[in-house]
DNA sequence: CTATTGCGGATAGTGATACTACCCATTAGG
DNA sequence: CCTAATGGGTAGTATCACTATCCGCAATAG
């Protein structure tokens, strides 16, 4: 399969699929003469991931990179897998000033509460804690205590997708379907959560 | 209060500011003299929704604009409120092609089935049939049910903002409510189902 | 065998976005 | 009165994700 193909097969145009070439997102083709190479169905399957992450995650060519290296690592322990999957996604954390830090030790304490078992460092706390800073900022004097009932869905929900997860038949698709799961279906969870407050906002206040 | 004072009340750089003032995200000071002008508590209340709705919403300029737009509509039912905020927060949707168009035809009569009552050009009904195409387009060959669980974890989350809301003092509160609800507890949602998962991985993967 | 088309690799350019810098005449404050 | 700050305008900057163009060579159609 030449690069006209690959893009034709993808819908991907030849100077984006070049791009991704020399950004290292995609593997170089196999070599057939010192101007010509030959590309594969792992070459499609690849752009294919690549677009959705950047489409549908809106993640950065970096972040797409970074993600890509997580999953390239074979000696990686599953749930570490998941962990560098994680912090490669984006999360545009604004700079730490105080009322942030006492947001973040806030929030550290109550998670603590919760009997979940989490890394000190995960990069997910920060966003929990900058969007407890941001309520505050904006007058809202509430504590973590607020994040009760979308911490019970989490679980709830975080819970099943381990469990798919964990059926996978294999390791590299275990991975693969981690980072799909979480760039993919937070979309999804997004999506309905704005659907569902459509739904009963209709519901509670028209006639 | 002057220009400067603003800036050091928000923490914004005057330049900001001006920017802000010329883009139409922040109204006009009261004018003193032909150049001088003060502001007031209603101005270091904006710039604080602007900076939220930015950094812990990651909405463009652009997209701010929209919702602060749909805020300041007064004559607008409380539910058509809504509508237009969520109408405002951006939806980076694709190109719609005959893949993306059978997954939105799948998606409406899942949702359909769910009693949901929804408008039907709702743009949240695009994003959850571009996760299902992102799914297929990796090789899931999955149906809209997939979802079913996020839906219930929705709409249950949904019940309670919109309860929430509803027991607003006043509309303006109600609706200012809904966008920073909207914005803000989407991005605590997504934080804590990245910790959830992170919680039961640790617990199934690790020894 | 030759002419056209396509290739890979490199360099440079584009358009959108969100600021940021500078300049000016005017005004506030000590 | 003199210095610093102001509002307003124009222009410049940094980043990002491509996109365009050029080159010499390879493949292939006639």
């Amino acid at each position: 399969m030449r690069i006209s193909e690959l893009s034709r097969a993808t819908g991907v145009p030849i100077p984006t699929v070049k791009f991704y070439l020399r950004e290292g997102l995609l593997h170089p083709g196999q070599r057939t003469a010192p101007n010509q190479a030959s590309y594969d169905a792992s070459h499609v399957r690849r752009l294919h991931l690549v677009r959705v992450l950047v489409d549908v995650g809106g993640l950065s060519v970096a972040a797409v990179r970074s993600v890509l290296t997580a999953l390239a690592r074979p000696d990686l322990p599953l749930h570490d897998a998941l962990a560098a999957a994680h912090t490669a996604l984006p999360r545009d954390v604004a700079a730490v000033d105080e009322r942030r830090a006492a947001a973040r030790r806030e929030t550290d304490a109550w998670l603590d509460t919760r009997g979940w078992r989490l890394d000190a460092a995960t990069p997910a706390r920060d966003d929990l804690a900058a969007a407890l800073a941001a309520l505050r900022q904006l007058g809202w004097e509430v504590g973590p205590e607020v994040f009760e009932r979308y911490a019970r869905a989490a679980d709830a929900i975080a819970a099943e997708e381990i469990a798919y997860v964990a059926a996978a038949p294999d390791r590299e698709a275990a991975v693969e379907a981690t980072v799909i799961g979480t760039v993919v279906f937070e979309r999804a969870l997004v999506a309905l959560r704005r659907l569902a407050e459509e739904h009963h906002s209709r519901t509670r206040f028209t006639g």
